[in-house]
RNA sequence: GCCCUGGUGGUGUAGACCGGUCUAACAUGUAGGCCUGUCGAGCCUACGCCUCGGGUUCAAAUCCCGGCCAGGGCGCCA
């Protein structure tokens, strides 16, 4: 009953298209007719000359009504605006000195092409802020605030310089599937999904398809989702998150630790230059990281560590405070190499000389880990040995192993985080401010 | 799952330690009014809040217990 309503006050789009962008209205048009379209912003209205702001993506454009030059029936519409409603203006550009950019539009016709509500749940305009929580239940609202809108393009910027990398170096971008029939790696904690008359799972990694694909590809790259049903809660975990995963064939871990590097360096350069506007409101000072980085090696790490008073037993994994402290002795991106093999997953490709050791490696940087990666077994004797010594069943992986029969050459890859990558780079101490809708143990909406 | 901290109008905060003076303050917002150059407009008026349940007390936003929720620290994270 409402609806119909508020539905009589609203303008149909029609045949009305949008001429110009905000920002590309200009004192050059003087005197020409635009139609812009966007979204309300401030509305001021000193009774004798009405002004509202307009927001498109681009930026935005005063609008001025002056009681003297525009109709009744406009200054009522204009009296009628809301805060971020969508509105569709003709008229005529006119210069002005007063105006915020020098120029400005005097409306001959306003569309009112949905009105919002109010109050809206947050002010997207940020004079106020509002807790991470409040905005993620609004984040398509919290999405148009200059700080959200600066992180997505920082980080479409990242996947771009990212793409553009691997296709200039002969990479194929693949698509593997995401519903998997086992759980293919150890006692993970997979989500299991109802499939016809069986159970299926979320993957967790495209690593068994894409260390495949390096037999008839060579070279792969795969940009996807990755799922992780840990009940973990910190500020540097989703249950969803984006990764960014190649393989390569006839390569060991330190080559594809040079492409690492390189695109690491190369994605920071980028954002640095390209998207300086957008590092501002961040108020982030973006530091490239030097080519090499620095490889410490896993006893390395673990001697350093005692010398700061963090003591951690051989074999064990580096703890929180643990990736802290080193991430504070050793500063910027660098690697940690020559993981224990008990550490790794059974694809994980022994050390010839020192097979305790594995050609594992994971690229930190302060502290967060955002990637990690090495050299992989494809001889299938030595894989089935692995599966055996983590308690897997080779038979669960028939599938998987009869490529390896069919000449699967050496290979190597890494995985990197896409969202964490994202957060070093706009400085976010939440990883949830850099996901559009993020996942966690318990937000499953929006 | 554990530990710490917190939950006050639509939003963000103050008040709490030391219960009464809180008929709850400030900002933003919204509604109305004045104003023909605003630009985080200004001025005037109004509207709207103590997380839920229990307890202590003459008296609870304030103290105690529990729930729920959130933030941080861990754990978990092949």
């Amino acid at each position: 009953m409402h609806l119909s309503s508020d539905c009589m006050k609203l303008d149909e789009l029609g045949n009305l298209r949008r001429t110009h962008l905000s920002t590309e209205v200009s004192s050059k048009l003087a005197g020409k007719e635009v139609v812009v379209m966007g979204r309300v912003g401030d509305v001021r209205d000193l009774g004798g000359i009405k002004f509202f702001i307009l927001s498109d993506i681009s930026g935005s454009i005063q609008v001025t009504a002056p009681k003297a030059k525009v109709g009744k029936k406009l200054l009522a519409k204009i009296d009628g605006l809301t805060q971020e409603s969508a509105v569709a203006v003709r008229g005529k550009v006119v210069a002005a000195k007063q105006a915020p950019r020098g120029v400005e539009v005097f409306p001959s016709e306003i569309r009112v092409l949905n009105l919002a509500s109010v109050p809206l749940p947050l002010d997207p305009r940020g004079r106020v802020k509002a807790n991470l929580d409040t905005r993620l239940d609004a984040r398509a609202l919290d999405l148009r605030r200059s700080e959200s809108l600066a992180i997505f393009k920082i980080r479409h910027q990242a996947l771009q310089t990212a793409r553009n990398y691997f296709m200039s170096r002969g990479f194929i971008e693949v698509n593997t599937p995401k519903i998997v029939a086992t759980a293919t790696e150890s006692g993970a904690a997979l989500f299991p999904i109802s499939y016809f008359e069986r159970e299926a799972f979320l993957s967790q990694s495209p690593q068994l398809y894409k260390e495949v694909l390096t037999g008839c590809f060579e070279r792969v790259f795969e940009v996807g989702p990755i799922f992780r049903a840990e009940e973990h809660d910190t500020p540097r975990h989703l249950n969803e998150a984006i990764s960014i995963d190649i393989e390569v064939a006839y390569a060991a871990a330190e080559d594809v630790m040079k492409i690492l590097e390189d695109l690491i360096v190369e994605v920071f350069s980028d954002v640095k230059r390209k998207c300086a506007e957008e590092l501002k409101p961040l108020n982030h000072k973006l530091e490239v990281p030097k080519k090499p980085f620095l490889r410490v090696t896993y006893d390395e790490a673990l001697k350093k560590l005692e010398r700061a008073g963090v003591k951690v037993p051989w074999g064990e994994d580096l703890p929180t405070p643990a990736e802290k402290k080193l991430g504070e002795l050793v500063d910027g991106a660098y690697f940690v190499v020559d993981w224990p093999m008990i550490l790794k997953p059974f694809y994980t490709m022994p050390k010839k000389d020192t097979p305790k050791l594995s050609e594992a490696f994971d690229l930190m940087h302060k502290g967060l880990e955002l990637a990690s990666g090495g050299t992989r077994i494809h001889q299938e004797e030595l894989l089935v040995k692995q599966l055996k010594q983590k308690r897997l069943n080779p038979q669960g992986f028939e599938s998987h192993l009869q490529n390896f029969r069919a000449g699967l050459p050496p290979h190597a890859g890494f995985g990197l985080g896409l969202d964490r990558l994202t957060m070093v780079l706009t400085g976010a101490d939440n990883i949830r401010e850099v996901v559009l809708f993020p996942r966690d143990r318990t937000r499953i909406t929006p």
